[in-house]
DNA sequence: TCCACTATTTACAATATTGTAAGTAGCAAG
DNA sequence: CTTGCTACTTACAATATTGTAAATAGTGGA
């Protein structure tokens, strides 16, 4: 290695107000930890990615913990916002599917969750699941079913939380282990049969209100 | 701390046959990777807990990294052998959820596949969903189903991998972000009402074989 | 008992990584 | 234009971690 911090080139030390400048610095951690989690924060590398020096990293947030932590907050925020995001279809599982699975957000999750400091996270404002769990339980009130016991809905969205998350992390594995080769499709059938199992047997199968 | 690495009194060097030697450092190195992800495993930190050398593992071993290796081998066995070990239940959701949630294994399965070198791991002879799949399909034709399609199969067992790998991992953050509190009793009623979901609506509700 | 083999230790080297100190330079306000 | 503030850099320190070399000492076998 030549010299391990610096810019590339001598144009003109750029000056970012500090709020740019640890969003910047936010954005490449974040893009290192989902890809190789977080013992591949290195100060070093995220500064020599950034153009800058990694001194400036620490100047912004004060030690390696510290960016750390900030970094926690950030990607539990843009999780959330990114299941929040309107997006194309309506279907609940393809939509936390997407989200999970496409944009890497399992693999964050789950970094953080195994690499929790401090006992547990901070969930910070996490009505996630309340929210999408009386989405729920107001469309199924609103298509007909009158005994909807409220626990029900509550393990629906778990169910569906929980057995997601499994398939972004270890769906290939699951694929492999069980003989098969590794097709998007079946992934895809895999969740239309289990919307269909959470739909339960007693609506006919009609056809999907998905592009509502 | 004092001296790095050496057995803690003076009593008479222990030396043991390679094997046993390289299965206690793997053991110990195993329990690091549970506890704190594959960066926790510093060969400093195993020689001390386990009274000797830090060299002595690089002996057995050759590098850092061919211990990693070794115990991401040793790591997917002990999940296999322990997920086919008879228990005290045949419930299958149970079963699956004794070993994943309260053996550490969904833990250290998450960080071998989310620090998998290599793209993906080495699966070896894993066909264990495969065998699980076929128990249950079996049981299903013994229990009179006759319609019973093949990829039906294997997505229930693969709703139940992922969803308690899922569950073991995000559990407790799942129920946080619910709103409620941490209870035990919820997951073991969340896994009954999965099973129920599983079982479909048309067997009537009556008590479960699960002492089988 | 003696010997060969090797598991293990001590001491050291090499490098990586976080953190600090002090100075440099861009940008905004007067 | 000057000045104050601070983002940023360079140079360095401190420590941690992996790895190597050589010596030491069990253990099994002749």
């Amino acid at each position: 290695m030549a010299k391990s911090s610096a810019p590339k080139t001598q144009e003109k030390r750029r000056r970012l107000p500090a709020d740019q400048a640890k969003a910047r610095i936010l954005e490449a951690a974040q893009k290192h930890l989902a890809e190789g989690g977080p013992d591949a924060i290195r100060l070093q590398d995220l500064a020599s990615d950034l153009g800058i020096s990694h001194p400036a990293i620490l100047h912004h947030f004060g030690s390696r913990e510290g960016l750390m932590e900030a970094l926690e907050e950030r990607t539990m925020t843009s999780l959330q916002a990114d299941l929040m995001r309107p997006r194309e279809t309506d279907d609940a599982l393809e939509r936390v599917h997407q989200v999970l699975a496409e944009e890497g957000h399992a693999r964050l999750l789950a970094w953080l969750v195994l690499s929790s400091r401090r006992g547990g996270l901070e969930l910070g404002s996490w009505h996630m699941l309340r929210t999408l769990g009386d989405a729920v339980h107001q469309e199924r009130l609103e298509a007909g079913e009158v005994d909807v016991d409220p626990e029900d809905t509550t393990f629906t969205v778990r169910l569906i939380a929980a057995a997601l998350f499994g398939e972004a992390l270890i769906g290939p594995l699951l694929t492999a282990s069980a003989g098969l080769e590794d097709d998007p499709a079946v992934s895809r059938r895999f969740r239309a049969w289990l919307a269909r199992l959470l739909e339960g047997p007693d609506q006919p199968p009609d056809e999907e209100v998905s592009t509502g």
